[in-house]
DNA sequence: TATTGTTATACTCTATAACTATA
DNA sequence: TATAGTTATAGAGTATAACAATA
């Protein structure tokens, strides 16, 4: 079990120690997500909502936006791109004529098989590395980071 | 003890799943940070880079970018902002011509003192929410995720 | 020749503001 | 009037490429 010690206990609470450190650790592994996301040309966000897509079926600009903790302008930017690429795909919904749903396409799912293959795969060794305790650690954790990330906004929760 | 469960076990292998699911927790609490960073002025990025020299002390470009992966030259553009500013301040390295040490001055320690009261608050409450085995967990795992985020790369270890 | 840093340029991601269409 | 989405514009955060100075 290890666990974050701060050099000097009288510098701050250690709670305060831990939102930089969980700062600090947060920051790096995306840059690493960022740097390496693209063996189809999908940029980090596209891959994020096509994931998304994949796991919760189709939702509306709004919905993704709240998930992902954006704009729905800033959303509906990423969607039109993917839209391009032929990778998602929109649809009336059925009772409300201002709503629009987005959902995988037969490409957009491909891709999504592909990359479950090939992509992150250093990251996926790195947690196969782990102990086992480690991995479980970690597994706990994403939920609470989810729970976090979630916590205080506006913003909706994640399905 | 949460545990992540794919919807089948068919699927996919559990540690792919992580991986996915990781990707989306720290992206989300990554923009939930990105967004609130902001009562002195400071971006996210350049609040990084002060707490990194407050806890590290005096850096290199190359040093800082490394721990950050980032380019030399994208770290180099975050420093000279932060230099414009007044909150850091540069050194010749004793020993190497070709080296500049960074440091905070006396204003990028008290704008850090000053944040350490005031920012992220929402995140310091919700970790102050959560259960002491909560909390333990979410420390555990951030010396994991520093671990993936460093690992197989070609940049260096944090200190 | 290899390394550290700088300058110039471009792309990704996201935000804010103003607008249109539907409820 | 309130909500979903679109269009236009801007800024933050990086990257790549080409260069200068030092080792």
């Amino acid at each position: 079990m290890h666990l974050i010690m701060t050099k000097s206990p009288h510098t701050a609470p250690p709670l305060e120690a831990t939102v930089t450190e969980l700062s600090l650790a947060v920051g790096l592994l995306l840059r690493r997500l960022r740097a390496e996301t693209n063996p189809d040309g999908l940029t980090w966000s596209q891959t994020m909502v096509l994931a998304r897509l994949e796991r919760s079926g189709p939702m509306t600009t709004a919905d993704i936006a709240r998930a992902e903790a954006v704009k729905p302008q800033s959303m509906g930017a990423t969607l039109t791109e993917l839209e391009g690429d032929g990778l998602v795909e929109r649809h009336r919904h059925p009772s409300d004529g201002r709503q629009i749903l987005f959902s995988l396409t037969a490409k957009g799912v491909e891709a999504r098989r592909r990359r479950g293959a090939a992509k992150q795969k250093w990251l996926l060794e790195a947690i196969t590395a782990l102990n086992p305790e480690e991995q479980a650690t970690l597994m706990s954790a994403v939920t609470l980071i989810k729970r976090l990330g979630a916590s205080g906004s506006r913003h909706g929760e994640e399905p």
